[in-house]
DNA sequence: GTGAAAGCGCTAACAT
DNA sequence: ATGTTAGCGCTTTCAC
């Protein structure tokens, strides 16, 4: 590997003036920056990040912790959060959580690899993060319920948003609902349903508990949700998916068993992902401003890094998208 | 920020038995090792990993380069890469190429930050990569057409894909075949071509210029050209879609038309991506071992690593999946 | 088993 | 404008 002392000795300056000309400082006079420049060349000279960052004690670089490298997920989150990074003049890589305490997310989160994270993994735990979480290291959660100490959540509002897309059913003249629920342990999930019991509940609708079938949040469970609503002597008229996924999965169930929809049922999902609107009939759901919690938690990063004070918790809100999957009765 | 210095003071000993107790090195005594774990769990001790990385000259990451970190990508690819990288003690993180020269990419590529690098993007130029290859820094390219000294190429075999796809359009006696085109910058796409052109040269079918459009890889892209197909006096029986995201936009547009897929008109795509099989027909297409490129990318990697000498040319084969939306004419 | 100290490659304060 | 040098936090050789 060939060092900045050996770009400096071919170049016959100082090593740091051979930094200077480097890293583009004006001290240097053109002359001796060209020779530099050129003695780097030569040597094919690349500099060692490590030992730059570890003298400047600061990376420039924030980290995204996903869950899962290779899951699907929010581009457009990702995109929010690309878009204020690089506004900032800073790098942003993407870790998996996979493996727990042994994950790269851990290494990055534990070993000062960079100046901030914004995590969206319900693989890392609690202790973990609440072991991490100091001063100086800003952490953004995203989607989580549990509040930590010097950590900054980042959430949308599920509830408001199971309550207006249980609410615009209601409207539509629907009374017998269903609800398909994601996994028991997810923050988002719950949240959604509580907002589906408010609303049946505001317009005084009797909840009915052969109506909850749980899905697991992928499209297979959609698939078999519709299948046992489907079965039911008396089905509901209108099904809440607690994701656009389980939707996707639950209309085409209900389409391959003939029942047509809205026609003899009507859906409405939540998430509204790209999906949404290619598939037939087109569906109606509650979008999540994701650009926008993207952006949101970087945003934080940085007043974080500033040292500006920020509330700990930062909410955003859900629309209704009104497509084509619910009928009015 | 504390220090092991700080650690190794507040247990009484030197900085290197501290460092011994922290990495586990088995030289220190029990009692010593619990003295030193305990004030760095008092003083709430996280080591910086650079410091380490730097010292040791090794970073036991990988680096995965891709265009765009919100782009759609191919997470089974991912998936490849990431297994192989944890069976060999690896992290693994990802980054945009986004910014060309002054992407985050480029940062990982230039700076001694990983051990290794997995390319791919377009975004990344020939030149870039040039400047940086050299022994002992492994770099693997995915789907690039330019042959770059001590790189190394994992590529699939588009031309022998882009044949199978379209002789088994003329196999179920097609012979007006239309062929959608990515962007003609595409190493993909020209090779998919190519196999198109072969086929029809072998069957003594005569090429076509009107039945050449091009589509832009993008679901829109595939829409606009089915509308230009659709909208000819006398249209192709089948279309060979260079890519499932065009053909899934393509299907769309014809039906919307009243075009009915296979009956009036046959579709292949390429690929198989996910929707394939969900769309409606389901999607005949040419498939892509997405795992077997990342996880063959990866151990290449590591062979390089171990100084092992590597073809420069690593070729994938391809399958072709008979679903639904090609008819027998 | 433990400690002292060199040094990884770089930056920046200070001296010239 | 350029050079000398301390030191970032860590690992590891060598001496004890």
């Amino acid at each position: 590997m060939v060092t900045i002392k050996e770009v400096a000795k071919k170049a016959n300056v100082a090593v740091s003036t051979a930094s200077y000309a480097l890293n583009g400082i004006k001290k240097v006079s053109p002359e001796t920056k060209e020779k530099v420049l050129q003695a780097a060349r030569e040597l094919n000279y690349r500099k060692n990040g490590f030992a730059s960052d570890l003298k400047r004690n600061s990376t420039k670089t924030l980290a995204l912790i996903l869950s899962d490298l290779s899951g699907p997920f929010y581009s457009e989150l990702i995109r929010g959060v690309q878009d204020v990074a690089t506004d900032h003049g800073y790098d942003l890589i993407a870790c998996s959580a996979i493996g727990g305490e042994n994950s790269t997310a851990a290494k990055f989160l534990t070993e000062h690899r960079v100046d901030g994270c914004i995590v969206l993994a319900h693989n890392i735990t609690d202790e973990m993060l609440k072991n991490v979480a100091h001063h100086h290291f800003p952490i953004i959660l995203l989607d989580r319920e549990i509040e930590i100490d010097s950590t900054v959540h980042v959430r949308v509002s599920n509830k408001r948003g199971g309550f207006k897309a249980t609410e615009y059913l209601i409207q539509n003249g629907h009374t017998d609902i269903a609800f398909v629920s994601g996994p028991s342990n997810s923050y988002d999930n719950k949240m959604r349903f509580a907002g589906y019991q408010e609303a049946l509940q505001a317009y005084n609708i009797e909840p009915q508990n052969k109506w909850v079938v749980s899905g697991n949040f992928t499209r297979e469970g959609g698939e078999s949700a519709a299948n046992i609503l489907a079965a039911q002597d008396q089905g509901p008229t209108a099904v809440f998916f607690a994701n656009d996924e389980m939707a996707v999965g639950g209309m085409e169930a209900f389409q391959k068993r003939g029942i047509s929809i809205p026609n003899d049922i009507s859906i409405i999902g939540f998430d509204d992902i790209l999906e949404a609107k290619y598939v037939n009939p087109k569906l109606t759901t509650i979008r999540q401003p994701k650009y926008e919690m993207g952006a949101s938690a970087t945003h934080l990063i940085f007043q974080m890094l500033k040292n500006e004070k920020v509330n700990p918790i930062f909410e955003l809100h859900t629309d209704l998208i009104i497509r084509e999957s619910v009928k009015k009765l």
